[in-house]
DNA sequence: ATGAAAGCGCTAACAT
DNA sequence: ATGTTAGCGCTTTCAT
C-alpha cells in the first residue's frame, strides 16, 4: 500500500527556511507576511505540490468536519437523487461538501450510515427516515446543537425540523381535477398504509371526495407495489358491477403500472392522474397528467433550515412543506362518460 | 454558533479513572483489558455519549480520511445516481464513505470539487470528466500512489484507470438489431460530435452499416440535444425523396424526442432503437427497444478497480469496458416495409 | 514580520 | 494490565 503522503507546511517551511506559522499566515491571508517571504513560500508551495491538509485544520479550529451526512434509501431513484442536487447546490457556497450512503430502505443500514456520518464529527445530518427505523438515539446530538433534518417523511422518536412535499393537498388537488372533469368513480391505487407518504395522499383523496360530496368506495382503493400489482389493481377497479372511471395513481410505480394497465385493456377513456412527475409523462398516449413533487426544493429548502440553525437559530422544531403542482397534460382531462 | 464538542477519549478517562490509551484500547480492542476495567469504560461511555473520533484517528494512523470523492455531472440523473450507488455498495464492507458532488458538466466545478476532495485527503478520487476538462494536475498525485478512475468517458491530460461502456459495440449491435428486422435506411439522432459518447456510438451506427454493405448517408445523421430538437429531427430524416424506415437513438434525450416526433406523426411503422433505457420504455406504444447500460457496473468496476490498486496493485492504467445488452421490446422489431 | 510552544483527539511505541 | 511520551498537520497564543 503505497505512502501517499503529500507535503506538509512543515515541509514548505523547511524548504524557504521559515516556519510553518509563517507559510500558515500565507495559506489562510490572516497575519502580516513580507512580499518576498510570500512570494517564495509561494513558490515552494507549488513546487512541492502543497495541498493544505483541510482535515487536521478543521480539528485544530475545533471546527466540525465542514461535511453534511445524507442518508437516503436510493441513489438511483431521480427524485433522491434531485433532491440531493437542490440541497448540495444550496449549501455549497458555505464550504459544506456532501457525504451521502444508501440505507436501501433498512432501519440497518440506515442506522450504521448514522453512526458513521456521527463518528465523522459531519456539521449537520439529512435523513430520509426508512418505515420502520426510529431515531430516539438522535435526541442526545440534537440536544447538543447538532443540527438534524428528515426529509420527504417524518422521524419516530424525534423531534426534529423536517421537510416533506404537500402529500395531503397535493393529492385532494388531483383528485378534484379528476371530479372537475365529471368524474365520480375515482379508484385510489398506492402504496401499503403504513407509509406516511400513502396515508396523506389517501387523506387527500378523501377530502376531494368529501368535498364534492362523493361517498367514500372501499372497492376503488387497491395497493399496487409494482407495476404489474397496479396494472392488476386497474383491472380491478375497471370491472364490476359500478366500474371506476377515473384513477388515482399515488405514486410513480402505481402509474406507470395504471398506463400499461389500461394499455393493455385497450381502455383509453379512463382518466388519470398520477402523483410525482415522470421524465416521459409527456410522451405517452394520452400525456400523463400529474402532481409534480418538487424534490430539488424539498433539498434548498432543507439547506435554508439547516443553515439557519448553523447561524444559531435555537428554535423550535419546524416542519416546511413544499408545494405540489398539478401538471396537467390530457389523461387528466379525459371526461367521465 | 452552539458548541457540539462532544465527550472525548480523555472525558472517558477520567470518569473511569484510567488514561486515554485504555479507553482507545476498549474501543478498538487491540491490546488488553481487564473485564471489569472494560465495563466501566464501556458504561462510561455510553453515559457520556463518547462516540469515537473518526478523523482524529485517521490523521494519528497516519492513514488518508476514509472516503473516496465522487465528481459527476449532476446528482438528479439516474444513470449517474445508479452509477454511484453501485459503486458505494461495493466499497462499504471496506470502511469507506462516498463523498459526492456535482460539476454540472462545468470544468470550473469540477476543478474546484477535486481540490476539495484532495484536500480532504480522500483515499481514491472517482470523477465523470465533464467535455473541456484536463486533467493533468492529477498526474502528479496519481504518481504519488492516489488511484483515480475516471467514468463513463476517459480523461484528458492523465493516463489513469478508466470505466466506460461498451458504446461502440452496443451501439453497433442496435443498429445491427434493425438491419437485422429488414432496414436499410436507419437514421442516426444524437448529440453534438464533441462528446466521446456520441463518436464511439457514432463509430458503432457506421460499423453495423459497414458490415451490412449499406452506404453511409450523412442526410440521416441529425444532432438532437434535447427532446424538442430530436422530435424535430426525426421529422426531417422522415420526409425527402428518400426517408428513413428506422431511426437508432444514441441517447435518452433522443430517443424520447423520437417517439415524440413519431406519436406527433403518427407514424406506428417506424423502427426505433434507443441507447441507454428508460424506466418507462414498457409501456410506450411500442414498447421501447433500447441498448440497456448497466450504470450500477461501472460503479461496481471502478470500486474493483480502485481496491486492487489500494491492494498494491501497480500496474499500468487499465481501460474496462462494461457490456451492453440489447432489450428488445417491440419498437426495434417493426419490419421495414 | 516572524517564531516557539502548546494542543485539537487520537494512537504507536515504548515503558512499567 | 495499564500508563507515558510523543506526534499526526495544523493553528492558537504569546513572544520576539
Amino acid at each position: 500500500m503505497p505512502k501517499v503522503r503529500g507535503a506538509t507546511m512543515s515541509d514548505v517551511a523547511r524548504e524557504v527556511g521559515v516556519t510553518a506559522k509563517t507559510v500558515s499566515r500565507v495559506v489562510n491571508g490572516d497575519g502580516p507576511v513580507a512580499e518576498e517571504t510570500r512570494a517564495r513560500v509561494l513558490e515552494a508551495m507549488a513546487r512541492l505540490g502543497f495541498r493544505p491538509n483541510l482535515l487536521a485544520r478543521n480539528m485544530r479550529v475545533g471546527a466540525r468536519d465542514s461535511t453534511v451526512g445524507l442518508v437516503i434509501p436510493d441513489m438511483g431513484n431521480p427524485f433522491f437523487g434531485t433532491l440531493a442536487g437542490g440541497f448540495e447546490t444550496a449549501v455549497r457556497s458555505r464550504g459544506l461538501t456532501l457525504i451521502v450512503g444508501s440505507s436501501n430502505e433498512t432501519s440497518e443500514l440506515e442506522r450504521s450510515l448514522i453512526s458513521t456520518f456521527l463518528a465523522r464529527r459531519v456539521t449537520a445530518l439529512l435523513v430520509v427516515p426508512s418505515a420502520d427505523s426510529e431515531h430516539r438515539s438522535l435526541r442526545a446530538e440534537r440536544a447538543a446543537g447538532l443540527p438534524v433534518v428528515f426529509l420527504d417523511r417524518p422521524a419516530a422518536g424525534v423531534t426534529a425540523d423536517c421537510v416533506v412535499s404537500a402529500n395531503r393537498e397535493g393529492a385532494r388537488a388531483g383528485v378534484a381535477h379528476l371530479i372537475a372533469h365529471g368524474h365520480r368513480r375515482i379508484a385510489f391505487i398506492g402504496d401499503s398504509p403504513k407509509l406516511y407518504t400513502r396515508r396523506e395522499r389517501f387523506q387527500g383523496y378523501r377530502d376531494a371526495l368529501a368535498e364534492a360530496g362523493i361517498p367514500f368506495d372501499r372497492a376503488l382503493v387497491e395497493i399496487g407495489h409494482d407495476h404489474e400489482a397496479a396494472a392488476a389493481a386497474v383491472g380491478r377497479v375497471l370491472g364490476g358491477t359500478a366500474p371506476a372511471t377515473a384513477v388515482f395513481a399515488a405514486n410513480n410505480f402505481a402509474a406507470t403500472g395504471a398506463v400499461l394497465g389500461l394499455a393493455r385493456l385497450g381502455r383509453r377513456d379512463v382518466a388519470l392522474v398520477g402523483f410525482d412527475d415522470l421524465p416521459l409523462a409527456e410522451v405517452l398516449d394520452p400525456p400523463l397528467t400529474v402532481v409534480a413533487q418538487d424534490p430539488a426544493e424539498i433539498g434548498r429548502a432543507a439547506a435554508g433550515l439547516l443553515m439557519s440553525r448553523l447561524d444559531g437559530d435555537r428554535s423550535k422544531a419546524r416542519t416546511v412543506v413544499v408545494p405540489t403542482r398539478l401538471v396537467a397534460r390530457g389523461s387528466g382531462e379525459l371526461p367521465a362518460p
